[in-house]
DNA sequence: CCAAAAGTGTTATGTCTACACCCATGA
DNA sequence: TCATGGGTGTAGACATAACACTTTTGG
């Protein structure tokens, strides 16, 4: 069979469309959100699904995930794109045999992230209702958006994603609460403090302060994300064992 | 540009070829070794390069990846097969628009493993020499092999996947070996074994021992992996910093 | 007997966790 | 002044790394 694999006609190949779709998640009101798109024509009309589109012949993958991306959000940021997995079963698409390859994009949460789009197709819903299954996707959207949570979960430990959720920028409350949210856990501020700023190179302090919240407090110090995220992250981790106390 | 990416024609799309690649790892002789074919015609004839093969239309990609390993080398394990990465540069195949999507078997050296396939054009081949560019490889296989040893580094702290390069029973030695060859560290055989005798479910001792080697030495204990390794791996990623001694 | 590799014991060091406590702010 | 969150200190639990030492084999 080797010689089939090495050797194929290139004419006699059975053809495919092959799309690209963004998995886009930003944190908004504290809590994990992804961009959806409602579908106006069958099939799956009127349901949500995640954004996405064909891939241009004179393209790379990559290139389409970025052009999808400006399209839908205004947002253009090829280093907040991540590939993570390509789906492709003959059945995921009723009309035709269609090849997808998702990426997700991390984003902070921007008012109007739907600005560039028609916005009465395009909203932030909160990942918690999908994933509880309150609302139903098209296609194996489901399945894609499961799949995307995970390889978040384990590149938040991995990689420098958790700084794409927050501005540039940010308290390290801000900066936990996103460790919290997405591995649904809750962190010792103290203990987490420690950890990032043991390291010169994971955050870098801008000698401003944040203004405290309605409630009061004092006000938290501002840092912008230093050049260490590029290789790591300093919080490992945690199972979602709800025996942990915040600094309440 | 919503309504572009829902509302698509099933009949205005660009067709592209879809392949699966398969990149087979194993350890040969204490050495990382990958299933290279060589190519019989151009473009790149005579180069070697990663096995693989067009999608068919009515298979799903993880049934296509295991066509794909069944063919080239006789093993049937969809459980072995992990996709990791979709590549469709407009230009890595010269005559056309080929989108392929990447798996990484691991398969524990098999003598003939390419028994099922032409002899003449399949060769395990170490993984330094392709990594060091001793040789180099058709399309942009170099940098999915690449992509496909750095996925295997990481999945080694976080899947059971070290339990794949070795045999259905196995002595702590070797299992050490392949953490130590892979991350390119040496491993304290004291530790190591504590670690992964620590919680029970790694490794179940099976009462067998193995032989000593040509050198003697006291018989190793021979273990089967446990169900834990379903979930996570007792080792944790190691800086390859040559500071560290076995127990020679 | 010796060399080699498996396997056990031990200890210093480092990291993690939990929580007490102080600080600076808004109301 | 009180409530709220930011930020510091610290003691015990736990994990890690290093390596001495014992065991069991082949030659």
């Amino acid at each position: 069979m080797v010689v089939e694999t090495t050797t194929y006609d290139p004419h006699g190949f059975p053809p495919f469309a092959v799309t690209v779709d963004v998995v886009v998640l930003t944190m908004s009101d504290g809590r994990l959100h992804v961009l959806l798109v409602r579908r106006g024509v069958p099939p799956f009309e009127g349901m949500w699904a995640i954004p996405g589109g064909f891939k241009r012949p004179e393209e790379s993958l990559d290139e389409a995930a970025q052009r999808e991306l400006l399209e839908e959000t205004g947002v253009d940021g090829a280093s907040l794109l991540r590939q993570f997995g390509a789906y492709g079963d003959p059945e995921r698409d009723p009309r035709m045999n269609v090849v997808t390859i998702a990426y997700i994009a991390v984003l902070r949460d921007v008012q109007g992230i739907a600005g560039g789009t028609d916005a009465v197709a395009a909203a932030l819903v909160p990942l918690s209702q999908i994933l509880n299954g309150k609302i139903e996707l098209a296609f194996d959207h489901a399945q894609i958006l499961r799949d995307a949570v995970e390889r978040v979960r384990t590149d938040l430990a991995l990689t420098g994603i958790a700084t794409a959720f927050v501005g540039p920028t940010f308290t390290l409350a801000e900066l936990r609460a996103v460790y919290e949210e997405v591995w649904g856990v809750q962190l010792d501020a103290a203990n987490f403090r420690r950890s990032v700023l043991a390291e010169k190179g994971w955050v870098i302090s801008t000698g401003r302060r944040a203004r405290p919240g309605p409630e009061g407090g004092k006000p938290a110090e501002l840092y912008r994300a230093g050049r260490m995220w590029r290789h790591g992250a300093p919080i490992r981790y945690a199972q979602p064992s709800g025996k942990r106390r915040g600094s309440k």
